[in-house]
Formats: structure tokens, C-alpha cells, sequence
DNA sequence: CTTATTTGGTTTCGTTTTGCAACCATTCTG
DNA sequence: CAGAATGGTTGCAAAACGAAACCAAATAAG
């Protein structure tokens, strides 16, 4: 009566879930991105109760998406940082959020935009190795000899 | 005691976790993706319980990820469809699915390629407005005004 | 040195969700 | 009409979740 594991399922997104699938893991990642680092801070800017938020921290460790740092400071004694595959995760995150603010409006007050220029950035996209937008529709799924996957049914 | 509710926190990547970031329905909406319609199809594809499925199904459409149709044949009497907003998240499963491969190892036989040219698809990334490639370190948050987001702690 | 505080956890307990199997209703097929 | 396929629902046990209480190490205050 585990929860069905989703490591062994043969896929890839499958076995992505299975490390940052459920309600909170994402979000801590993207509190992540935004600068926090701190146990408590996690804890106040998401809200999340304490026992799940060492429950995922430790799973996040142990997937190698973020690390824990000992800083001996006052009482702050740690800080959990991303790893690069954790940072790798910045175009899920940005996504999703994007995904978001086309389907469900705009409910965030805050904004991403290009350090450089100040702009708010392009949408993420599919694209071809030329650089050309694919929807789901200008996409073939193959097996390893190229042959068109065969779904049941 | 009900699961945190992610729709009123006032942020977008919370709102798209609320409808789509549990641990199945992504992988139904990637099932989609790869042409499955019908109810005893996603059960078979992705080995899930009955209820849970069918909960999910409807939590999907109640957001307007699929939709139900009736096809009235044999005793397959619906589909579930992905709708508009449901392909939309094509950007987010693709990125998942790459991650999961740079990270994990293809553990997939499954591959996408451009069906036009046959190649496989370019990484999804995070682009400026002029197509240049940002981390999430070459970004900054704002808010509505422009100002630099400020973060507890 | 002693006490209070901050931080990061663990424990306890009640509720919700999950997974599995059994059961049910409707629509075809033979 | 009997039997099978489809799409559910129900009941139950195990697990996960959420909130609050409790705990231990390291400072900081006095």
C-alpha cells in the first residue's frame, strides 16, 4: 500500500515526478530560486509544516536537486542550496509559471525579467534543432530504432 | 487537515500545482500526449487504481486541462481529450522529460523527434526577448513596479 | 556560569489520500 | 438472452499530511 513508485515505470517523466512530483517539492525549489535558503525561511515564506518540509529538504539532499550547507552562525546552522541540477530545474519552474499566467491570469505580484535589459522574458517553447516552435502536434514519438511508438489502443 | 491549498497563495507556480502537480496528473496528461484517450487505456499505459484515475480525470477536466467526450461505441462510451490548455503543457512535460534525461539517464525507450525533418528536438530553455539562453542567475524578480522582489531573510 | 532564544528537527495524533479488490450499471456482441 | 467490455463506485487497510507539542544544540544576554 506504498505509494506507487514511479522510479521503475520506464519513463522519464515518470522518474522525474518520482523526485519533485508531489504538492511541495517545486515549490521549495522555486522559493529556491528566488534567494531562500534558510530553514525557517522556507518554512515562512511557503507555509509548509515543519515535518514536511524536513521530510522534502532531506528527499530533494538525497536526489542531489539542492545541498546542505553548514554555516555556524548564530543559530542558523544551515543553509539548503541548489545544486546545479537543482538550478537545471529553472525551465520546468518557469514553465509552469508561464503556463499559469496564460491559463489562470496573472495572480502573482511578482515578475521575471532579463537582468541585462530589464525585459520580462520570451516564452518558453518546444523547439527544433533549427530553432523552429514545435506543439505537441509537430512531434513524432519513436523507439530507439525510430520506428513510430505503438500505444495500447 | 485537508492538503494545503495552493490556489490562494498568490503565485503562479502554486496555482499550476494545484491543478496538475500531484503525483499522477502530469503523467495522464503525458499519456495524452502520446495519443491515449480512453479510460481503460490510461489504466492499463500507467498501472493506476480505478479511483484514483477516474479522480483525476475529473479534476483535470473540472480545470479544463481534458475534456469528456462521448463516442458512442461498443462499450467505449467516452475519451478524454487534452484541450487547448492541456496541450499547452507540452513546454512543462518536455522540459521534465529533458531534465530527467540529463540528470537520470534515458531510462525511456520513448523519443520525440520533429516529425518533419525526423531530428530530435533542441533542449527546451529559457530565452530573452532577443532568443539569447538565461539561467536562473541571468534573471530577476520583480514586482508589479519594477522594483526588485524582496525575500524574507 | 546560568538562563533565555533561535534554529532545525522529531514525535504524537487525528484527518485525508492512496492503493487494491470487489462490486455495479450500461452498452454492445454472440 | 447470456456474456463481455467499459467506466465507474464502494469499502477497507496502509500510508502520507497537517498542526501542535516537544526536544536538543548553539548562541546571546545577563
Amino acid at each position: 500500500m506504498t505509494r506507487k513508485r514511479f522510479d521503475e515505470m520506464g519513463c522519464c517523466v515518470a522518474s522525474a515526478l518520482n523526485e519533485v512530483g508531489d504538492w511541495w517539492s517545486l515549490l521549495i525549489v522555486k522559493q529556491a530560486m528566488l534567494g531562500t535558503r534558510r530553514y525557517v525561511d522556507f518554512q515562512n515564506s511557503l507555509g509548509i509544516a515543519k515535518n514536511i518540509l524536513c521530510n522534502r529538504l532531506s528527499r530533494l539532499v538525497e536526489n542531489g536537486v539542492m545541498v546542505r550547507v553548514d554555516v555556524g552562525e548564530h543559530g542558523k546552522r544551515y543553509e539548503y542550496r541548489l545544486t546545479d541540477k537543482g538550478r537545471d530545474l529553472f525551465t520546468v519552474v518557469t514553465a509552469l509559471r508561464q503556463w499559469s499566467e496564460r491559463w489562470n491570469g496573472a495572480q502573482d505580484s511578482m515578475q521575471l525579467v532579463d537582468r541585462q535589459t530589464g525585459e520580462p522574458l520570451a516564452p518558453v517553447i518546444v523547439q527544433n534543432q533549427q530553432g523552429l516552435p514545435l506543439t505537441v502536434r509537430d512531434v513524432r514519438f519513436v523507439d530507439e530504432e525510430g520506428k513510430p511508438f505503438e500505444e495500447a489502443g
